[in-house]
Formats: C-alpha cells, structure tokens, sequence
DNA sequence: GTCAACGTTTACGTAAACGTCAACTTGGCC
DNA sequence: GGCCAAGTTGACGTTTACGTAAACGTTGAC
C-alpha cells in the first residue's frame, strides 16, 4: 500500500486526495483556479500525479501554518522555476522565519488578553463570594488548567 | 492637558478621538454602527463624551489581541452591565471565562504551528547548508526583526 | 432503462473590517 | 457671497478561502 502510494506513476482521482488529506473537491478546484495545481485531465476529469500530491502536501503545510494561498503560491512557483531549488529553499525559510516572529507576537497578544481576563475573573469572583456565593459557578477545573499553564510551560501536544 | 484629557466633561470631535488613536473617521462611524459607540449628537456631528473615548480605548485594545468586533461588542456590553445584579455579574463571569478558554485553545493551535514552523525551518536550514552555504539567511537579520519588535512595539497590550 | 454516485463548469453567497467614492450640509473667514 | 475644511449619510468595493446550489455529463449496478 505505501509502496503503492510511492510508485511515481500512480495517480490520483481528486476524491482520493480529499479523502487521504481531509479536504474537499472544491478546495482542491479553488487551488487549481487560483493556480496552486495543475493536474492533468482525462477528458474532463482531473487526474493527479504525485507531483501534484506532493504540492498539495506542502499547500495544506503551509495552511497550517498560516500562510495566504498567494504566498504559497509564490513558493510554489520559485520551486517550479529552479531546478537548484536551492534560491527557493531560502526563499521558504525567510518566509517561514517571518511567519514563525509574527505568530509568537499573536501569541504574546493572545497572553496579554489572558492576562486581563483573568483578572476581570478574579475580580467578579471576588464580588460574587461577598455578595452571591451561591451564584459563583465551579471554577476548580478551569484554574488548574490555568495554574498548569502558567507552571509547565505546556507544551508539545500538537493540535490533531 | 493630561487634566484636561481626564476632565470628565470634555468632549471630543471625531478627528481628535482619530488623531490620538490613529484611527480613522470611518472606523469610529462602523464601530457606531455595529454598536460598539453611541456618542452624543451636536446636531448632526458626533460629540464624544470622556466615557466614549474609553470605550474606544477598549475596542482598540480588544483589536490589537485579535478579538473581531461582535466579540468586543459582548465584552463591552457585560462590561456595561456587571454594575448590576449578582446574576449580571455570574454571566458577566461565565462569558469571560468562555473567551479564555476560546483564547487558549488558539494560542494551542498557533504552539502547533510554529512547531510545524520550526521543523520545516530545520529541515531547509540542513539541507541549504550542505548545497548552498551561501544563501543561508544569517540569523542576524532574523534578530534584528525581533529586537525592532521588542523595542518599537514594547506595547503593555494590557496595561489597565 | 434508470437510478445512484461520482465528476464537471459557472456563478453567486459569506463574513470581517473597513476603504472609497458620491452627494450634501454646515461653519468660519475674508 | 464665495469657498474651503470638516462633518454627515448611504452605498458599493475589497480581500480570503472556500460553501452552496444549479445544471449537466459519465459510468456501473441492478
């Protein structure tokens, strides 16, 4: 079977790639529209190569990541052009690296508004206990999943 | 100026509220629109009250972290209310916990990410230094990105 | 022979957060 | 009275990544 999938001349419907990477016909169509893939046709019908299944694999890689469709495309593009592919491997890691700095300050935005939330939390849950105690929802789950946090630097546990 | 600013019954033009913040007229006008602001009229020109230049403050805030504007609409709107009732207060609580939980699990998806990211980075960083040395991208340009982030933006998000 | 299950194209819908006109009114200044 | 600057209200345009029909063609099963 994995042999299968290596095998260089064995192709792909577009329903088979949905099914193994979990996208849908017509994501696959967009990317073809906006030129991302290429695939041959039989007749009407797309047919994918492995070529076409690698670059599929790096589109939804670079989705992950949170690149736009155009940027992967531009990546795209660079490795179709050098055969070297060694201008756009640096390419992809200047790209990759920018990506990498912007997500670590959402991150850090993402902190900061925990940060204030939690607070507002604390504070209503201070007023509730003088006030209303009985009207205080359960928090003895939530804040050890905080407090793990703020310890453990929780990590790894990539998410699905 | 400063006790001018603080002054309670100063008001605000449109384009003073713009300058301070770096926003724009049409920004204010579809924040009002969307419920977020509810200045004043002087006829038919908004007049904006020391409470409404919080309230911006506030949306601003909830922007530069990444929260869309019906989700700040939620906070200020509980922010309004939990001078109420207890049962204000414990839905206030309940809402506020929700947005953490939901702010988690994004900064989970964007740890996944930039796991992803730092993989694909070693990988091509392995594979240029044995091809191409040369092109390798110097960490320094990647450090001074960083540094230009520490230091221009040392923006304490959540200061309050 | 016809139904179901796949495939195709074309094309409009969606949501967020405004930008960008257009067409007008208002106030101040000279 | 003429004009500029700054305000106002629509209303349509933009971008991203597809979803969702609509209308049609092809193939295999029964």
């Amino acid at each position: 079977m994995l042999a299968d999938l290596r095998r260089p001349e064995r192709t792909f419907t577009i329903r088979q790639l949905c099914n193994e990477f979990k996208a849908t016909p017509r994501a696959l169509r967009f990317y073809e529209d906006k030129g991302l893939l290429t695939p041959a046709r039989e007749g009407l019908n797309r047919v994918y190569s492995h070529k076409d299944r690698v670059r599929l694999q790096l589109i939804l890689r670079g989705k992950r990541v949170g690149l736009s469709l155009s940027e992967i495309r531009e990546l795209l593009d660079l490795y179709d052009e050098n055969d070297d592919g060694a201008a756009q491997m640096a390419r992809s890691l200047k790209k990759f690296r920018e990506r990498a700095t912007a997500l670590e300050q959402q991150r850090e935005d993402i902190d900061g508004a925990l940060i204030e939330l939690r607070e507002a939390c604390a504070r209503l849950e201070r007023r509730l206990a003088e006030i209303r105690p009985d009207l205080l929802p359960r928090a003895a789950d939530y804040d050890q999943v905080l407090r793990a946090r703020l310890d453990g630097h929780g990590d790894a546990a990539m998410g699905k």
